[in-house]
DNA sequence: GGGCCGAGCCAC
DNA sequence: AAACGTGGCTCGGCCC
């Protein structure tokens, strides 16, 4: 790697003569070095702006404000980074720079990737793959609170000039693989992402730790019925209420004791416990239930509230799936329990209400979308009940004598075919025959002969072309499909199906997220969760009614930009607390 | 003590 | 023998 040159900004002066340089480009890579991972924990260390002119290293200890590089930073040059939630994170919070426009090569390297798995999207492999140069990255490891080193400065400012050439190699490769557009709602969704992560969500504490209580209780109220119920182990003497006894979580264990009983167990998994006719297998169902909200959810989700904020502050993936659906982690907060007595206890601050917004069946309306089934568009926009309208054609019978029983296998059957599902899965969730459910299917494409053709369409796509794309041109990519076996084969049918649904079904949430930002700008209100089709926003009490119209118009707009043909409904609500 | 993996299960 | 797409988290059980 050729030398690095670069420039120390430790004064004022220095800033605003680097600033006006920058000015002038038309693309600037942008990095920074920080004290902490998070900017509610650490501060920015250094700032490096690189432009095909020089990079600038910015001493945060030295300069003491950024205020002169705002108008470089907010709006101007595109700012190029790897990560760019990161930068705008660190920006936004210390500085209230919110930075624009913006060109993120790591979002762009795992667009390009299409979901291959395997693929490192880290700034050193990215480099590697795209510009065939070797990073060292062993610097960062380093401490960047105290005097840097010379070493440390040359690496800081060679991050930020790769971008440049690094930049130049993605821009042509989106432009090639037809990713531009999805590339832009990518760029352009990070600050909601960013500023999401930042706001938090609160969590009231005190009733959460009483709702522990009362789940504590029942658990181990089942765990001693349970134990009593099965055989001690051998070896251990039964004292009374002191046993080490059996450990309940372990498979093995559970399995051992079962046999002790009479009962050989394959395995210990819902769907076999269901279908033994032992108290204790059904002892043991409603032990794990409590035992997964208790560990999961109960006793930890407590340590992820911030002492600084006192709010929780997951962080969200934006590319790491391949549908480009969102992931959530430390904690996920997209997997809380859907009952009310959880959800409840996440509430808006003091003066503060949520509006809660979800999207209504918008997977199914993708799928009436993008496979054009008239009889499936047509019922989307006569604002019919979609399911009780697909019971009336599978079972040939009037609209009014649909009965409840129809109308929900045609419900399974909506939601399971968008997830590639089979006769045998189906016929063991509506408790049919096979042959039942083969049937059921075949009259379900019989009134829907499009949807089928379209799903069998994509499967075969997968399979042949080995590509599929969403309506926002984000592309999954599959690897050598020639040597799969039958199970693997129809494991990429499936997901071959479901990608494009699923898939743009993201593409429109991001845009979501991305016109929700605007429509809220200026107003007391924020995005604090993101649940797929679900969108949590707290805002002040007063302004409630016009942020949930504001919120409303953002996701039909969305919606609207992808969907054509079918109608998009949003349904609002307003609550203190996390609930429907 | 940390890392890894499978089983199991929560969400959409 | 067994399920139906996308994830993340906790646990036991194993390794170094």
């Amino acid at each position: 790697m050729e030398a690095t040159g670069y420039r120390l900004i430790a004064d004022e002066g220095e800033l605003r003569e680097a600033a006006a340089r920058v000015s002038a480009a038309e693309y600037v890579g942008l990095d920074v070095e920080t004290t902490a991972l998070s900017p509610l924990d650490g501060r920015l260390r250094l700032l490096q702006l690189a432009t095909p002119g020089g990079t600038f290293v910015v001493d945060l200890f030295g300069v003491g404000s950024l205020e002169p590089l705002r108008g470089v930073l907010e709006g101007g040059p595109v700012k190029v980074a790897h990560n760019s939630k990161f930068e705008y994170s660190f920006l936004k919070h210390e500085c209230g720079i919110a930075v624009s426009p913006i060109f993120d090569t790591m979002l762009t390297s795992q667009l390009i990737a299409g979901g291959e798995r395997g693929l490192s999207h880290s700034l050193e492999e990215v480099v590697r793959r795209y510009l065939g140069r070797e990073l060292d990255k062993t610097v960062r490891a380093e401490d960047w609170s105290g005097d840097l080193s010379r070493r440390q400065l040359e690496y800081a400012a060679r991050d930020a000039a790769v971008l440049l050439p690094l930049h130049g190699k993605l821009r042509r490769v989106l432009r090639e693989e037809k990713l531009e557009y999805v590339a832009r709602i990518e760029f352009a969704a990070v600050p909601s992402l960013a500023e999401m992560e930042l706001a938090g969500i609160r969590l009231d504490r005190r009733r959460w730790r009483e709702l522990e209580r009362v789940v504590r209780e029942r658990r181990d109220r089942v765990a001693r019925e349970l134990e009593a119920q099965l055989p001690q182990p051998e070896g251990v003497l039964p004292l009374e209420g002191l046993g080490p006894g059996i450990n309940l979580n372990s498979p093995g264990q559970v399995i051992e004791a079962f046999r002790a009983l009479g009962l050989d167990l394959p395995d210990t998994r819902e769907w076999t416990l269901m279908r033994v006719d032992h108290p204790a297998a059904k002892l043991l169902l409603e032990y794990r239930e409590l035992q997964k909200k208790l560990g999961t959810y109960l006793e930890t989700y407590p340590d992820y509230i911030h002492p600084g904020t006192g709010r929780i502050h997951a962080s969200f993936a934006q590319c790491r799936v391949p549908t480009g659906r969102l992931a959530c982690s430390h904690p996920n907060i997209q997997q809380i329990p859907h009952e009310d007595e959880f959800r409840s206890c996440f509430v808006a601050g003091e003066g503060y209400l949520f509006v809660i917004a979800d999207y209504s069946q918008i997977e199914l309306r993708i799928l009436a979308e993008v496979s054009g089934d008239e009889g499936f568009v047509r019922a989307f926009r006569q604002g019919e009940d979609l399911h009780r309208v697909t019971a009336a054609t599978m079972f040939g019978v009037p609209m009014e004598e649909v009965t409840g029983e129809q109308r929900s296998a045609a419900k399974r059957i909506n939601f399971g075919l968008a997830y590639g599902r089979g006769a045998q899965s189906l016929s063991a969730q509506l408790g049919t025959d096979e042959e039942r459910a083969r049937e059921l299917i075949d009259e379900y494409f019989a009134s829907y002969p499009k949807v089928q053709r379209y799903l069998q369409g994509a499967a075969e796509k997968a399979l042949r072309q080995r590509t599929l794309r969403t309506l926002s041109g984000r592309v999954r990519k599959f690897g050598d499909t020639s040597g799969l076996d039958r199970k693997a084969r129809s494991a990429l049918r499936r997901e071959a199906m479901n990608f494009p649904i699923q898939g743009s079904s993201a593409d429109i949430a991001k845009l979501a997220m991305i016109h929700m930002r605007r429509e809220l700008e200026g107003l007391d209100a924020r995005l604090v969760n993101s649940i797929h089709d679900e969108f949590v926003v707290e805002c002040r009490e007063e302004i409630a009614g016009e942020v949930a119209e504001r919120v409303r118009r953002s996701m039909l707009r969305a919606g609207e930009t992808l969907l054509r043909r079918v109608p998009v409904e949003v349904e609002v609500a307003i609550s203190p607390e996390w609930r429907k």
